[in-house]
DNA sequence: CAGTGGTCTAGACCACGTG
DNA sequence: ACGTGGTCTAGACCACTGA
């Protein structure tokens, strides 16, 4: 019944079986040459299945030995990364928002050099609080390009996720650039969280394009640090965490310098 | 002359190309077929060399439309990735370390589960300041399992990466999760990056594994938030980010929790 | 509708590990 | 020595994009 890539289905059954712990930790897989025979596959589409499950870290391979698994892998569904309401729902919590803004203005230098437009062309800019069971968590500030935050005038901003809406308009997100750090809530941020100041906030800024490489917003979420954490996997072979200087790209927080 | 893998070579062309800005965002690559002619490639070898790519988010792929630039890929290097001095030369800087204390001890319950030892086995817990140009900016306390902790005695700790004096050892770390979150400095952690206590810090909580999901070390490592960011590329194919509530695994440190 | 990427096959040779 | 994963080829069909 299901219209679905055979190799996909090789590594969703592979993966459900290291989630379900049939498959633990250490333990081998059988060659790819008994894998293709018991799913009636070529070799080669068993390999597509085993190198996805490698990019999530569930398994890894040594030439000469078999395939092992390291661990279960991550979620990985690229929604729950980009939208909070997706993510919330996936832990069991009830997501919230509160439209705090939302506005037209011109794109400062910094908004025109993230959006590769010019600056002074009209851009949307959204404050949202984030809340889970009613808890204030987060604060997004996020900045649209025109097109799209002309269609955010029309939707639901107070509890549905933004990004399955805009989805449905066929705009696609498929790529994001997050870079995190930690920062002291300011006094806006103290009081829309509902915090002392300076408590120490986990900052996540973020730049996503479509699949044509064309940018469509950037983002400045704030996370009370003791409620949220990012989650990493990385292996040998592929992943894509890097640790930064915090660069001079900030020069209006006065921030502290190296020598 | 050169001994390596055709689909690595044409994957290095092209990010290097990219890197260069010989190809810019938006700008769309010859076909695989075309590819593959100019390489003396097969297609097949192409697809994987584009597939690496992707997974590093730099191009991307729609049915019927050709490969399309999003933008210049991250370093990328796993070994930058577990050790401060290799990242630390790569960003231009000197690293530098303190070796403040090297112990042997018996494994508490968290380094038992972490590590997937018995609990009162011996294991090694290095404390260290790490240095960026004379200034303190990272303090790491890791812990290694016994049979690696014992070589750590010998080693260089207070400059050198002890990952690469491992990895002479025949020590290899193929797979690692972070768990990163913003925490306030405590009086030690004030004291040793010689900051105000409760400044924010970024903490980046390591398990690491050898290639056959051996747990080799566990690390709390805490950066100074307003040096240090970390910056991670994820597509909508490939990508391994994930937020998480901060779980009740810390019970040791009175953390507010969610209703 | 011509060209593109996505999927899949059947085979081949090699370098490496484990017994 | 044998089996394993890593690499590579040549060809096929399909779904989709874009002119």
């Amino acid at each position: 019944m299901r219209e679905e890539p055979l190799h996909r289905y090789i590594a969703d059954e592979l993966r459900r079986q290291i989630l379900d712990e049939h498959l633990v930790p250490g333990y081998q897989l059988p060659s790819e040459h008994e894998l293709a025979q018991a799913f009636g596959a070529s070799r080669g589409t068993v390999r597509q299945a085993l190198n996805q499950l490698r990019g999530e870290g569930a398994i890894a391979a040594r030439r000469g030995a078999r395939w092992v698994v390291l661990a279960a892998p991550l979620v990985q569904s690229f929604s729950e990364l980009l939208s909070f309401s997706a993510w919330a729902r996936a832990e069991g919590h009830e997501p919230g928002g509160t439209e705090v803004e939302l506005s037209r203005r011109r794109a400062t230098q910094h908004d025109a050099e993230t959006l590769n437009i010019a600056a002074g062309e009209s851009i949307y800019r959204l404050l949202r609080v984030r809340t889970l069971s009613e808890t204030p968590v987060m604060i997004e500030r996020t900045t649209f390009i025109e097109p799209i935050g002309r269609l955010l005038v029309d939707l639901d901003l107070d509890s549905e996720s933004i990004y399955e809406q805009l989805g449905d308009h066929g705009i696609v997100f498929a790529r994001a650039r997050h870079t995190i750090d930690a920062i002291p809530a300011t006094a806006e941020d103290a009081r829309l969280l509902d915090i002392p100041r300076r408590t120490p906030l986990l900052r996540q800024r973020r730049a996503s394009t479509s699949q044509t490489g064309q940018p469509l917003e950037w983002s400045d979420d704030r996370y009370r640090g003791d409620v949220v954490a990012f989650v990493i996997d990385n292996t040998a072979m592929s992943g894509n965490l890097e640790r930064l200087l915090a660069a001079e790209e900030d020069a209006e927080s006065g921030e502290s310098k190296l020598s």
